[in-house]
DNA sequence: GCCAACGTTGGC
DNA sequence: GCCAACGTTGGC
């Protein structure tokens, strides 16, 4: 059992979006990074818990928190060439882009980025770096300060 | 396999 | 809208 921390615009996908899907339930689509393809590969679990970041938004945060109830399966939108994450070089025989299933758990008073960048106590967590990675991984005792931070 | 050029992300 | 950081591409 892992934590974890996904990102995404809510202008595209917010925690809003995923409570009120259909059985509060995404597909995690889109990850077009081998890095974060990699820990959606090879180490996102069913049952691990996710942290829901808001990026390139008004006050980016952590605002809620869901678990995954599907492991990793292809992404169908590699192969789809009308989608945005279409990609060329992705074949059937040899699929490159993965995506897991979430659920929807709970919302979070947001935990703003200023407030993680001045948590001295948050080290390890790659929000504090200047990192672009959609998908992070987060260690059991950042998660449990960042969720008694609420 | 190196690395310069280029593209993208995302906070501000 | 700017720009720093960093990932990707492609020539050699």
């Amino acid at each position: 059992m892992a934590y974890w921390l996904f990102k995404t615009e809510p202008e595209t996908f917010s925690i809003d979006d995923l409570k009120s899907a259909s059985q509060q339930r995404t597909f995690w689509e889109g990850i077009r990074n081998y890095q974060a393809r990699n820990f959606l590969r090879d180490r996102v679990q069913i049952g691990d818990q996710v942290f829901i970041y808001h990026s390139s938004c008004k006050i980016p945060a952590i605002v809620g928190i869901a678990v995954v109830v599907k492991a990793a399966e292809t992404d169908p939108h590699q192969f789809d060439m009308n989608s945005d994450y279409y990609d060329a070089k992705a074949t059937h025989e040899a699929p490159r882009w993965v995506g897991v299933t979430i659920q929807y758990q709970q919302h979070l008073t947001p935990i703003t980025l200023a407030e993680i960048k001045a948590n001295n106590a948050i080290t390890e967590l790659a929000l504090k770096k200047a990192n672009r990675l959609s998908i992070m991984p987060v260690t059991d005792s950042e998660w449990q300060l960042l969720i008694a931070s609420r």
